[in-house]
DNA sequence: GTTAGTGCAAACCTTTTGCAGCTCT
DNA sequence: AGAGCTGCAAAAGGTTTGCACTAAC
């Protein structure tokens, strides 16, 4: 990813602190950073550094086809994640019961890009392929969960996780 | 669509006077429709159904596996879209200049479902591919902009169209 | 008669904007 | 020097919540 920093420089944008610091973080953290984690790792190499140049700094990469956006099936909220974009497009699965997110590489990708390109003379800049459902591990727990939770009524979950005092 | 009267009833849930206007616009519209979209058609039903009971139709046909959540890439902003579940899984292909969104149904999605489940032993609940790119048509118009703004500095579009009066 | 659903007002979270001053190149 | 970038404060957009009242079963 510090591969972006000759990219940038190419396009005429200034590389300054506040970018240099992002950037580097963005590199060495790697999968699915949200804005307000990027800005709280920021904060802490430059507690000046404003939110608002995070999301502008992200919206540049975005739009540089640096990073890639997800939401990752909103399983944490509205927010959006990001990541370094790779050679190698990949779908993300995650696990609607305890979050963790799994990336599959493979040739359906592939083939279904292709397809797309060719049946509708498309021309493709960004594609992205998100699953949820429920990994192995959580499969036999909701299992269990169901049994007592069977005889209630519907239960719609809530939005954003309760509120933690401290 | 109509089939969610049966599967809400057989859930316990009530079928209300307002979730039956958003239930058959839903049915009737069919696809890409927006919370706020389908608010300003249902209040022209019943001028006092609410917002908030949109959304919270919304997400009760949406955990209810009855519609699925689209974002169309954020093409119109940072709102969702809903569509009616199909049985056949697609892909939305969203042109990045007009906007037109098409629908890619096809092998390589089923494909990809099979060896996601095999591969990880997950199991699927919701899965959704979304493309952003040029159509034929834009890809053509675009090389034509290129060249007027070739010189220019690096560009960000603005993030939510500019608001029009009236 | 219960219990779930609705409307209303207010909050919430995430993201964007306007503007004055600062800083890369 | 000067365009571009930043921080700050404020706003916006989309969505959710608390609560008292209403309506479906």
């Amino acid at each position: 990813m510090l591969a972006a920093k000759p990219a940038m420089k190419a396009k005429g944008v200034r590389l300054t602190r506040q970018r240099t610091i992002l950037l580097e973080l963005i590199d060495q953290t790697g999968e699915h950073l949200d804005a307000e984690s990027l800005y709280q790792m920021a904060k802490e190499k430059d507690p000046k550094l404003n939110r608002v140049t995070v999301y502008r700094t992200l919206k540049l990469l975005k739009h540089g086809g640096l990073v890639d956006e997800l939401d990752l099936m909103h399983y944490g909220g509205d927010q959006h994640y990001y990541e370094t974009r790779r050679k190698q497009e990949h779908a993300h699965v995650i696990c609607l019961r305890c979050g963790k997110v799994e990336e599959f590489f493979g040739e359906p990708l592939r083939k279904l890009r292709r397809q797309i390109e060719s049946h509708f003379g498309f021309q493709i800049m960004l594609a992205r392929t998100e699953v949820g459902g429920y990994c192995a591990h959580c499969q036999t727990l909701r299992a269990t969960e169901m049994e007592t939770t069977a005889a209630l009524p519907v239960q719609v979950p809530r939005s954003r996780p309760v509120k933690r005092t401290a």
